[in-house]
RNA sequence: GCGAUCGUAGCUCAGUUGGUUAGAGCGCCGGUUUGUGGUACCGGAGGUCGCGGGUUCGAACCCCGUCGAUCGCCCCA
């Protein structure tokens, strides 16, 4: 009989563990306390739609769609895709369940999200993300909160240092499209002294010649029309009131007139926090303010402005999380004490004391785990003589805490 | 889809111009001190050097292919 190949994990999965798992702990964590400081409700999503959930309200703009969706037939021939995001579900959800009772709606929810991409620093195929999103709320000050929420999130993280809020604005419909037209007469112009990829960027995504990495483009972005220059008296309006209001929420922010968003239902304010210190992937949580979404799920339209933030991208900056030392570790010295032990682990993990109990090995080998660990006590057993004695190593609080706990039972 | 770099014990890595039975640390298992002290010391198990071909008297090392990983490009909802 031949030896078992043991099945390899999926591209881009991960399993994550020890000090990465609690790093990403704490970033869930830290998330949860802060969404409720703002008042977020909580909601969990279905990790799969129906692929038209994504499909209309991603477009045919890109091949997004054809290329980098996890879709399959389920067996009754049904498309459907697991979800590359979450503002599509809950736009769906909102619809389908009635949700517009309680507009304006703050929600935030986490958890994985799958696209099929090569994996490289910071990206996965499946990844996680936390989400928060306004729907029902017209008004900037919707906009200001959700970005003063994210700018708390990350200073809650540690990890604001290095972290700049890039802000932009879209302009209302009308705006975006006259900026759109601008940009491609004017690229158009310069057609041949662009990147291979820009060339093909100018039919397919106009605004991302704007994000062009290659020099070539550069030169020529600098120049480009300027979404001011398009913007109505609305939307104008709209932005002023949005920046004013970060300013008086005490949230530093910087204009960046090149940030872009692909997707057509994307109006106003468009933002990402970004930092220089993980490698290509420098977008650490980004949003912006989707009122053109609804409608092409084919519900009423409904004003909606959100962000998502990558959990292991944060979880890299947050660094290393040690995991906690256990508060007592109970040794059995020999074989005859085990079932002392065991009423002493158990009597201490009632009390919520953070404990271990070894019973392998050698006597020595048994203690020398328990100091490896560096508990701040070490509670041993051994008999002597068909006597059964403990002694107890622990800091003088401890010290008192558990004699009181483990005589109890004695 | 494209490019660059890398694949040696469970883990982190050595391995000198290609030259005997491929090493270390950690981890694991066993042993030594029967002790108001112990995180030490000694020993052992574990590797067809990612896989498949080729060159050579001889390949972990050189060449080709393949699979995988990492980083980047494209894309980024």
């Amino acid at each position: 009989m031949s030896k078992i190949k043991t099945p390899q994990a999926i591209r881009g999965t991960q399993d994550i563990f020890g000090a990465d798992a609690e790093a990403f702990a704490f970033v869930v964590e830290t998330f949860e306390r802060v969404r409720k400081l703002y008042r977020f409700r909580r909601v969990e999503m279905p990790v799969f739609e129906k692929t038209e959930v994504f499909s209309r309200s991603i477009g045919e703009t890109t091949d997004v769609v054809s290329k980098e969706m996890y879709s399959f037939e389920d067996r009754g021939g049904e498309s459907l895709t697991l979800r590359p995001e979450f503002t599509a579900g809950i736009a769906r959800a909102y619809i389908t369940d009635g949700w517009q009772q309680y507009a304006p709606l703050k929600v935030a929810t986490h958890g994985p999200l799958f696209r099929y991409e090569r994996p490289q620093k910071g990206r996965y195929r499946q990844f996680h993300q936390i989400d928060a999103e306004i729907i029902g709320a017209a008004e900037p000050q919707a906009d200001v909160e959700l970005l003063a929420m994210a700018d708390q999130l990350l200073k809650e993280l540690g990890i604001a240092e290095g972290v700049t809020l890039q802000l932009n604005t879209l302009g209302d419909g009308d705006s975006r499209e006259a900026w759109r037209a601008a940009l491609v007469e004017y690229f158009r112009a310069v057609k041949g002294e662009l990147s291979e990829d820009s060339q093909e960027r100018l039919e397919k995504n106009p605004l991302r010649i704007l994000d062009s990495k290659d020099p070539r483009d550069r030169a020529f972005v600098a120049d480009a029309p300027k979404i001011d220059d398009f913007l109505s008296a609305e939307a104008q309006d709209f932005f002023a009131a949005v920046t004013g209001g970060l300013d008086a929420a005490g949230v530093a922010w910087s204009r960046n007139p090149s940030l872009v968003r692909g997707l057509d239902y994307y109006r106003h304010t468009a933002f990402e926090f970004v930092t220089d210190r993980l490698g290509a992937q420098g977008t650490v949580l980004g949003g912006g303010r989707y009122d053109g979404l609804m409608e092409s799920l084919g519900g009423n339209p409904t004003p909606a402005v959100g962000w998502a933030a990558g959990i292991e991208r944060l979880a890299m900056l947050v660094g290393e999380r040690g995991e906690a030392k256990a508060d007592v570790i109970i040794v059995a010295e020999d074989d005859a004490v085990i079932d002392h032990a065991l009423r002493a682990t158990s009597a201490l993990r009632t009390n919520g004391h953070a404990s271990e109990v070894i019973v392998t090995g050698s006597a020595r080998k048994r203690f020398d785990k328990a100091v490896k660990a560096e508990p701040r006590a070490i509670l041993s057993y051994a008999s002597r003589d068909g006597i059964v004695e403990f002694k107890l190593k622990a800091t003088p609080d401890m010290y008192e805490v558990i004699t009181r706990i483990v005589n109890e039972f004695r």
